[in-house]
DNA sequence: CGCGAGCTTGACGTTGTTCAACTAGAGTGG
DNA sequence: CCACTCTAGTTGAACAACGTCAAGCTCGCG
């Protein structure tokens, strides 16, 4: 973890500002990046862990982290993937003030601390800003509504299915990919084991649904794996 | 569903108000309650729909609720029972605008149908309660990150004996309590079928951990359900 | 060369779903 | 008053999907 405390350009004003910053004045941008801190986080360090008190807001400025909640013993559910313009922390707001998932970095990731109290300030300030906020927690809310589904209905190959098409539609839009994921990676994305993953990503290679080697894959069929995912 | 549009006593000053409202100013709750209008169901009506527009923010001020996600086929995942003071339909605003799950009555049930858009425009005047309104979605936010773990790590059992606790401790507040839920809605809450929960809550039954008959349940030995909710 | 981590494969057993049948009670109509 | 039908609850049997365990494999690194 490398701090680079002096490194003020940061990603309230830099290409990669999350759309939520939108709503901001001159001066509040300005303030916000007075107070931010620029870390940079190697792979495999963990940004912050689940249970402990939320002192910041964390945005993605670079690189890629996985969000995943920690459960008994070393099982763990990958929620998502953050990449620049994410935020994490902002869930914890006004609520509890912990983080009640864990964030660690799968490369090198530059990241923005912002203090929970002068987004709060903001927000007590900057109605539109609020309002943004609003609608940013809604959606990320939302999408938990459907990850429900995922995880809860379908069966194995369709979990596995959903992560292929997650990684190549959201991640690394592409249908071909180099992914630093493990295997336990994504059978912890897909609530499956890692020996079940391994068995139907191979099955999808028989059947010349996808292609991989090691850590490469690639899409062959995708729309058969919709279908595998939807109705799986 | 009977339409009280007369009756302006509403949930937004009576003594089942959200806290939520409580950052309002005189004029505004007011201003709620003029635009407010009180609609009783009864049992088995449906108050949303999943996938309809969102228009209007949904109080309870009496009866009860069930907030479920309807999946494909007639499968559905109960989520939890909304009961007065609770609110439906918040984390919908500046998002899709559209509800992305059901709530229908279990028993006679009165709501209050509040405009979307008054919310917005109080939300934007009144930074107090825009940031009161993010904690109140954070909170159910984070709700959901709990039910994660519930719904992809337990045995049928601890799902199971999870219901039980939630009916006892957080709806009916009484570990002695008699239901309106069917056998098929306490399957769609523990996630499971319904056949699986009837031999469950009978192997508890024969177990003395509970007893039951029909719809009146009574929980024996609490200690241990929470330990079967918990390591199962 | 030896060691460890991550990956892969096979065999096995368990859990829980599915299907089908049966019961009980409530409502309906001859 | 007795079929009937419909719904909700219950039980049993059979099967299949998955997780668990155990063993090997590959590759990189000291």
């Amino acid at each position: 973890m490398t701090d680079n405390a002096n490194d003020k350009v940061s990603c309230i004003c830099c290409k990669f500002m999350s759309p939520i910053f939108n709503n901001l004045s001159k001066q509040e941008l300005n303030y916000l990046r007075e107070i931010s801190h620029e870390v940079v986080f190697q792979a495999g360090e963990i940004i912050f862990k689940q249970g402990t008190p939320l002192t910041h807001v964390i945005c993605i400025s670079g690189g890629a982290a996985k969000l995943y909640v920690e459960l008994s013993g070393k099982k763990k559910i990958i929620l998502r993937l953050l990449l620049p313009t994410d935020i994490a922390g902002v869930s914890g707001i006004n609520s509890d003030h912990k983080h009640h998932f864990s964030l660690s970095a799968i490369e090198t990731t530059n990241t923005c601390f912002i203090e929970v109290s002068a987004f709060k300030k903001i927000i007590r300030e900057n109605p539109a800003f609020a309002y943004g906020i609003i609608g940013y927690i809604n959606n990320s809310h939302n999408r938990l509504y459907s990850k429900l589904k995922n995880f809860t209905q379908k069966n194995t190959n369709g979990k596995v299915a959903d992560t292929l098409l997650y990684l190549a539609n959201e991640v690394y839009n592409n249908d071909t990919f180099a992914t630093l994921l493990s295997r336990q990676d994504m059978a912890d994305m897909s609530i499956t084991t890692r020996e079940s993953t391994i068995r139907i990503l191979k099955e999808f290679k028989d059947q010349h649904i996808i292609d991989f080697s090691e850590k490469h894959f690639e899409i062959l069929q995708k729309e058969l794996l919709r279908r595998i995912s939807q109705f799986g």
